[in-house]
DNA sequence: CATCTTTTATCGAATATGGAGGAACATATG
DNA sequence: CATATGTTCCTCCATATTCGATAAAAGATG
């Protein structure tokens, strides 16, 4: 899901200062010192985005910028100018630039800036149309992913985030048992197969929430060793 | 029954949103990148409704509307001027645009225009429109995003635009959870290089005028970690 | 008695909000 | 017609506040 962003520019101190805010900012970054390597770059990283700088050894970022249109390749380009000259902004964005900088910027400036342009070009993928619609159901739960809301009998639950992912990714995976790594990993986003016990509390918050009234747990399912599962109540319903 | 938009502009981006935004509208959608090839394709696609650049390369916006003009075809026209020359836009209109607008714009803006236009051109035949026309209706308020008006109880509520189309952004995907960056995307002018929490202030003052009286507001909720949605007020009403 | 559950307290992060600055627009004035 | 003046609205920033995640500890269960 993150972006992979191309960092083109020779002076050393820019590229460090661009991938360091950049990757805190989420983003995967790549970099080139000269005009020839930015090309190689961009065609073979295929990066979501380009920071070019105009001034490059070897080839320039205007020259750059316009063999990769002339190979259509269409990715956003945004470009950092030495200097405010007009006419090299203009021609930038002639060249099919999507949006230009001089130089000296903030950090935060050009983040403002990528994800302006990303939200612009929209490349988030707008295939996932069918996924939207789905309610999941699990005996008398309810599950509205993109509502964020689930209902036990018609009643509405409030879970918190945590507690909300956790069920979603158990009812996606209805009936088979999860290890608690498996569910680090998907809704923690925890690498690690280290030794905690967040899980069992989030699960105990669930159980708390949709398990109203009963003694044993119906819906989550504890499997000693293992981890939990959801499964479909048994008996009548 | 969709209807076709012919979309003519030399800046990638600028088609690339809008081909994204009026094809998830329902739109069919036909792209040139300059002005001959978007006179020929106006000829041979025959679009419902065509979406023309000022500036661009080969034959200039105004040209290809005098032309389609001086062969009869009455093909509306919403022209872009990039900057805000009051000279171009009257020339424009003269010539035969429809209506005219300036860069940059919020994909929300370009929509409703489009629709206007169209609207306003055949209001013989009897659409089955099921967004613009209606008003929207949440618990008690009533928005109409045509007149550009909000009513709560009966009364009317003055909203600055951000407010209103925010709102009616969030009312058209009533339950969803929007994220900040979606709904910048969908307000927000595309070239807008802010930060993304300036949704939070609009948020607040919407609330402000909609939520009188309450402690936790009943209509627009907070998903943390997520972003807003607009729900029906919960309770009976 | 080992494992699982519940409770409690604390910390940190996300959000809410008031206010300052400034741009855009409208109206008044020369 | 161009320049003042005022107003509205947008954006940013600093501060206050809320809320959830987590660790630790106490309690329950088989």
């Amino acid at each position: 899901m993150s972006k992979k962003v191309l960092v083109v520019d020779d002076e050393p101190s820019i590229v460090t200062l661009l991938q360091y805010n950049l990757e805190q900012a989420g983003f995967e970054v790549v970099t080139a010192n000269d005009g020839e390597e930015g090309m190689q770059k961009a065609i073979r990283e295929q990066p979501d985005l380009m920071i070019l700088d105009l001034m490059l050894p070897k080839m320039d970022g205007m020259e750059v910028c316009k063999q990769l249109r002339q190979q259509k390749m269409m990715i956003p380009i945004l470009m950092l100018t030495a200097k405010d000259d007009e006419f090299d902004k203009v021609l930038g964005l002639e060249l099919g630039a999507d949006d230009y900088m001089t130089k000296p910027f903030s950090p935060r400036e050009v983040l403002a800036r990528i994800k302006a342009i990303l939200r612009r070009i929209q490349s988030s993928q707008p295939a996932h149309e069918e996924e939207e619609r789905q309610t999941l159901r699990i005996g008398n739960l309810e599950i509205l992913p993109d509502h964020y809301e689930v209902y036990f009998n018609g009643e509405r639950l409030e879970l918190t985030p945590k507690e909300f992912e956790l069920l979603v990714y158990l009812a996606k995976h209805k009936g088979r048992v999860l290890t608690r790594d498996q569910l680090l990993s998907a809704v923690w986003n925890y690498d690690f197969a280290g030794d905690t016990r967040i899980v069992d509390v989030h699960i105990s918050h669930l159980r708390e929430k949709i398990e109203q009234n009963t003694k044993k747990p119906l819906y989550i399912k504890t499997i000693r060793g293992l981890g939990y599962k959801l499964e479909e109540p048994k008996g009548d319903d």
